[in-house]
DNA sequence: TTTAATGGTGTAATTTTCACACACTATCTT
DNA sequence: AAGATAGTGTGTGAAAATTACACCATTAAA
């Protein structure tokens, strides 16, 4: 290969914005960093692209690298590319989101020592986060509150089998209003992507909700070309 | 500043796919490269990212650079980082598109040596482009075909003062099907971002059509999220 | 058995979307 | 000046989608 390409100190990088849904609160998973610059403070997950991999790829390493979470789908959105977003240097970021269900259990530890910790934190109280992390963070969230509208993207966020009552929290928590729960119902229900199944919520102290799974399936079938789910 | 960040040969740069609409076909802007590799084919203006500019500006520069435009509203969509994506190293390409009125004398001329021409080519049957300039092409017309139904970009094509049945073809050339013409004009009319002008279509050997404007102020009073094209 | 908490259901009014056909007018041709 | 040509401009009814709205049912705990 012929050397003809320039030789810029310049740097590529990703940061993840991964969203989880827990106890009716949309939350982002966040690091304390460990390392100079913004020592101590609390940032997005995000690290440099090594030379020799895709960027789809260095967001899956990364991502592991600082939270120990894998395999999640993770969706480029947008490119941060201001010449001082970085102070020691050129740092162009290439911005993932995620959405991945919480779960409760899953364990969160970073591999290097890089973070010194792992955590979700709701959106709604949202501290200042290091670099340009903040206005990163903002963008992802436009992006998946128009999503939501137009893509199964919800169902990421949910357990495998869900309450329609978790289903239409989770759409108030993103739209920030209220629904109309009968409208709501009728509505999802008539697309024909949620399967009703033979068992109920357990462990609550009141009646028991039907529980609905969504069927990938249909949902294909249905909106075979893009997944285009308004108009 | 500390030199901490590794130093990569690792390089951004920037392509451009520039949409136009004229004779009621839907075209971009081509360049036939004049330097290796891919010397005398046919791509996306693009090129390489200074050090001290951000990516918006080398946008702007690099269009400039290649094809004598200037001033136009570009827009990132997509970064494409596979590994091999250039023969010559690893360069991560940020890539943006605009959408401009052609108005048939818009003089198009390359400043540097990189191109050696520039010119408008229909989207339907566009060649084989020069690195991924295809798939880069595929993916900004996605974009904008979806955008159409909701944000004001047909206007950024079509001339300052048009016609209904004008505005109507672009949406049908971008939507690749047929409208009915009723259908059409009621629902760009009941929107109430058009204004009426007292003046006619010109030159035409059948009766002349009455000419629109945009108007921007009642489209943001309407619809009182920000113009821009992003989110 | 009562209470607290949430689950689950239908109808009518309104709005939006869609399908559809013909007369009008400016210019060009002969 | 008569006719041909080519695109402009207009309305209505049917179907579908959206909205507003209130009460009884079920479960577990007190």
């Amino acid at each position: 290969m012929e050397a003809k390409l320039p030789s810029f100190d310049s740097v590529f990088s990703i940061d993840c914005v991964i969203f989880g849904f827990e106890a009716g609160e949309l939350k982002i998973l966040l690091i304390e960093r460990n390392e100079e610059p913004f020592k101590d403070w609390l940032a997005l997950p995000g690290y440099i692209v090594e030379q020799d991999e895709s960027i789809d790829d260095a967001a899956e390493r990364i991502l592991y690298e600082l939270t120990g979470l894998r395999d999640l789908h993770m969706q480029q959105f947008h490119t941060f590319g201001e010449v001082n977003r970085h102070p020691q240097g050129r740092v162009i970021t290439v911005a993932y989101y995620a959405l991945i269900r919480i779960n409760g259990q899953k364990e969160l530890r970073p591999i290097t020592q890089y973070a010194r910790k792992a955590f979700w934190h709701p959106v709604n109280e949202l501290p200042k986060l290091a670099f340009d992390h903040s206005e990163i963070f903002k963008t992802a969230f436009n992006k998946i509150r128009r999503r939501l509208n137009y893509q199964p993207i919800a169902f990421e966020l949910l357990p495998e089998k869900f309450t329609l009552t978790q289903l239409q929290s989770l759409y108030e928590a993103v739209e920030n209003k209220k629904l109309d729960k009968r409208n709501f119902r009728k509505k999802m229900l008539s697309y024909g992507f949620l399967k009703e199944l033979d068992e109920k919520q357990k462990g609550v102290s009141y009646r028991a909700a039907k529980l609905y799974k969504f069927d990938r399936r249909k949902y294909a079938k249905i909106f075979h070309n893009d997944m285009n789910m308004d108009k």
